[in-house]
DNA sequence: CGGAGGATTTGAAAGGTTTCAACCCGACGG
DNA sequence: CCGTCGGGTTGAAACCTTTCAAATCCTCCG
């Protein structure tokens, strides 16, 4: 209705023939005003387009209604399903969910993060590059911040996070069942505390199995995605038949999909040529064209149990850091069958 | 390295022994400040653990170095797809990028433009649940609004969008040339336009081809997923084989990756039994069992522009708005061969 | 008709930063 | 030795809201 110049309380006041404090009552305790009045400032609201400034507010009242979820990577529909579950847990307190995407990339982790806490954000949920950076301790300090997908050992953070040593041990014991006795571990990089872990449970069940440490391969890839897959299955393909391991247990979904895709380009039979498991169970795994069997996070669970941490880290005084460990399930396909 | 309260510029300044003023300078005008007191004030900074207050900042700066992007699914590929050419197009400029997900209803868009609106960012790309909603026009009235993957007809606002209506011509000409006689077109709600657009131009490469029209039969579904293309697949077989068509062309490459998985579990041949061609080419159609032929669209560059369009819209005063249409390309693949 | 008490309304202060005109001071030219 | 110049520095004003104690208005009771 109106040109550039943004119309403040103060405009709506004379227009309304009242007291800013009166707009700001409309605006915060509509309840202590009366009607008529009220009724009146709304009109001179819409007249002029008025739009309440959020910085003013928040730079009087001090408190911002603003939370933000860092991820790791938007392209993984892992982590699109836990946002999705964070604003499940969100959207009922009328707190708004800002995503930030940091793309595996430490230094613009470090940018989103210290913009958040310039905005002064009610609270950071955040999938670390690297759960032990000093940075996460320091902005812990100011904001309150809870790790999602990943955890610390001590008890520096809250954290919700999936059993990812039991998750491998789940997808080996499976393979083990199946009757196989060579399989291959395919993950990278090593860097990465959930590749480690997730290769810990299968040696575990691999030796409680009694079988031959030698007999389970470590493929390692550089990256999580599926073009690693994918050369991941090129390098399988080119070991001689004697040695080649009958299953595959992939690091994550992506990976799994590009294996079963090379798999299914040069001719094998999944699961009689090559089983394979995944791990994560993203929709679009019981998708595929041979349905993967994965091991299963409750990814939305997730999402909704961090933000409910971060909630009352914000909010309650006697909070105490929490680390939230969700067993994860193998979900059985025709990948294994 | 502090506590509770957070420090302000003026703590900083008294304990740096200088003004205010310095210190504003040492963060905005580094350059008018001696190397000396710069140091000092530095110093102080850190000891403090001083963090500037955005919301301050903002408010008498009157600018802000935020872009948004409402996006309607982040469960889809495609618009994270999307995402990243945004961002990649930002971050050159130090602006930051924010994401939010309306998941396709309309009063979740609505709450965040309006609280985007109401943070003075300083432009939003929005691909809308609808784009004639005259929510948009308001908000423009305030705020750069750039939309994706959608057009209005007029020139009201700047948009970066493929043609979709050539699309659907290219997927519907590459089945004819494939000998197909009996296609169906398989997406919804028709109240998208861009499902009714990607109909229009299947339409006509079949009308150009000057075959029966009742020939290409629509098969509408509730939304765009996966689930839906399944659903759509289960109604398909359900066809006497007379009559049911040998090739589905569907509205986006979810729908055809359900469809793809549903044809395939009901013992179906893809392409033999029935071809099938989707749209968007997102990471995982190539990636499918059956590669999935797909018309591609530019997602990088969509974003990319659109970015470039609001950053011109949100600086240049003598912005007109631009109207950008990419073309669609078909990607041939096995789905089809 | 006076006054109590509750419902409304008012207006100034405060919040943390940036901006900008004014000020300070040492150096340099004359 | 004076005047000027310019780099550094200062401090008050302004940005827009919210908050809150104080003022005002009404209604009702005695």
């Amino acid at each position: 209705m109106v040109d550039g110049a943004r119309a403040s309380v103060k405009d709506v006041a004379a227009a309304a023939g009242v007291s800013l404090g009166t707009v700001s009552n409309v605006l915060n305790r509509p309840d202590r005003v009366s009607a008529s009045t009220r009724a009146r400032v709304e009109q001179a609201m819409r007249d002029l387009g008025f739009v309440r400034n959020e910085s003013a507010r928040q730079l009087r009242a001090g408190s911002s209604r603003l939370l933000a979820y860092v991820m790791l990577d938007v392209s993984n529909p892992f982590f699109t399903d836990v946002a999705r579950g964070i604003e499940q847990a969100t959207s009922d307190r009328d707190l708004s969910l800002f995503l930030c995407t940091s793309d595996n990339d430490a230094a613009r982790e470090a940018g989103h993060l210290s913009r958040l806490q310039q905005q002064r954000v009610q609270g950071i949920l955040v999938t670390p590059v690297d759960p032990w950076s000093p940075l996460l301790d320091e902005i812990q300090r100011n904001t309150p911040l809870v790790i999602v997908d990943r955890t610390r050992g001590d008890q520096s953070f809250c954290s919700a996070a999936a059993d990812d040593v039991e998750g491998g041990r789940l997808a080996v014991e499976h393979l083990i069942d199946r009757g196989h006795s060579r399989v291959a571990y395919v993950g990278g990089p090593d860097t990465l505390g959930q590749v480690r872990e997730r290769l810990e449970g299968g040696r575990r069940a691999w030796a409680d199995a009694g079988l031959d440490p030698d007999a389970l391969v470590h493929v390692s890839t550089a990256g999580l995605n599926f073009a690693d897959g994918r050369a991941a299955g090129e390098r399988l393909a080119g070991m001689p038949s004697r040695t080649r391991p009958t299953a595959a247990y992939c690091a994550n979904d992506l990976i799994a999909l590009g294996l079963l895709q090379q798999a299914i380009l040069s001719g094998q039979r999944v699961p009689e040529d090559l089983a394979i498991v995944g791990f994560d169970d993203i929709d679009f795994a019981a998708a595929a064209a041979v349905p993967l069997t994965s091991v299963r996070q409750p990814r939305r669970e997730l999402g909704r149990a961090a933000a409910r941490l971060l909630v009352d880290e914000a909010t309650n005084p006697e909070h105490v850091h929490e680390q939230l460990t969700f067993t994860p399930e193998l979900v059985a396909r025709a990948s294994t069958r």
